[in-house]
DNA sequence: GCATAAGTAAACAGTTCTGTTTCCTTTGTC
DNA sequence: GACAAAGGAAACAGAACTGTTTACTTATGC
């Protein structure tokens, strides 16, 4: 019942070219040389390199939100903690030699007619993310969950591209968690 | 003393194109045929896409900033309206039909190799941006300007963000100046 | 007005890209 | 062990890409 290995290990390998060298800079011959498959074997999964963006970003999505999660559930415990873990799992991200920023931002930057599925890909998990944030909001208690929500989500969208187009990629989840929980104070002021 | 006209014309068309559909994504000829110029023309002044593309993000750096800074100045005149002006100023951009997010972070999506010159121009940038939103804290009397600088600036880029990927793009810059007023009065509280 | 620079249009070269097809080999299953 | 499905390697098609070249035309400055 489970997936043909050669068909993730596709996927992964897409994965990681994508995310480093972009979308359309990235060609299929370069993906199948890496991953060490034929021609023939991708277009029986996939129907064309769009389906394979799908898939990379639809794996890439499961596997980025439950990891995530787990870093930020494993740090802390309370619902504020975790709030502020978030932008400390985000460090440890951007730390990581293989970050070049969010796939997601990335693939919108590429493609940019509205309505299309790979734009639709990126949007769920931007809502994901946000919803994630939020929950933890409604936990805490805040008056208005949904606007913190989207404060603080704005300042780890912020963090993910200031660590990417800057150098001292540190300091980027430091900013935001500061600022996070400055924000987070002004929330659940009584 | 003026650049030749036809260079500028390539250029602007370049930035139109660029930032609609991507670097990889848009070709020379594609470029010309908007532009109305011959292959020729295009490469007695460019010697090859990269260097036009640093000539499209560095013209559009230079209008892009003039034009914030003057709109920014227009609306507000002291330092801590200014300071949220920036964000009402940013969903004016966010509301045109041509936005398709930040030229300069869709740039480094596609091109990841650090301290290239691509790179290395949307650094500029976003480091100017700061400096600006830098002066206005410190005109502001911020206990520490270049911390709350920091935070400002990246909640402008999480508007971006935001706004480019989701479909409520007015509520981003709603959301970050909320957050940003904040900010604002917690770093300037005595 | 004449030389020079700059422009157009189009062919061309060479590469790279997506996707297909052919031929042969491996692998797994009954 | 036979047979069917899947995979590998490589050629191929057709398009798109960057960049060059040729032949001819238009401006422009002295």
């Amino acid at each position: 019942m489970s997936q043909s290995p050669r068909r993730e290990h596709l996927i992964d390998t897409a994965i990681a070219l994508f995310a480093e060298r972009g979308y359309h800079g990235t060609g299929i011959d370069t993906i199948l040389a890496k991953a060490g498959v034929s021609k023939k074997t991708l277009y029986r999964h996939f129907r064309s390199k769009e389906e394979l963006i799908l898939a990379a970003l639809k794996k890439y999505d499961g596997l980025f939100r439950n990891d995530f999660m787990r870093q930020v559930e494993a740090r802390a415990a309370t619902p504020r903690d975790r709030l502020l873990a978030v932008y400390d799992v985000a460090a440890d991200w951007f730390a990581q030699d293989n970050f070049f920023g969010c796939m997601f931002i990335n693939a919108v930057g590429e493609y940019s007619a509205a309505d299309t599925p790979i734009r639709q890909v990126c949007k769920d998990f931007k809502r994901q993310v946000r919803r994630y944030i939020e929950d933890l909001c409604a936990e805490l208690g805040a008056e208005n969950p949904a606007g913190l929500a989207d404060e603080l989500a704005m300042l780890f969208e912020g963090a993910i591209v200031t660590a990417q187009v800057s150098d001292k990629r540190e300091a980027a989840a430091q900013i935001a968690k500061t600022a996070a929980a400055a924000l987070i104070d002004q929330a659940t002021a009584r």
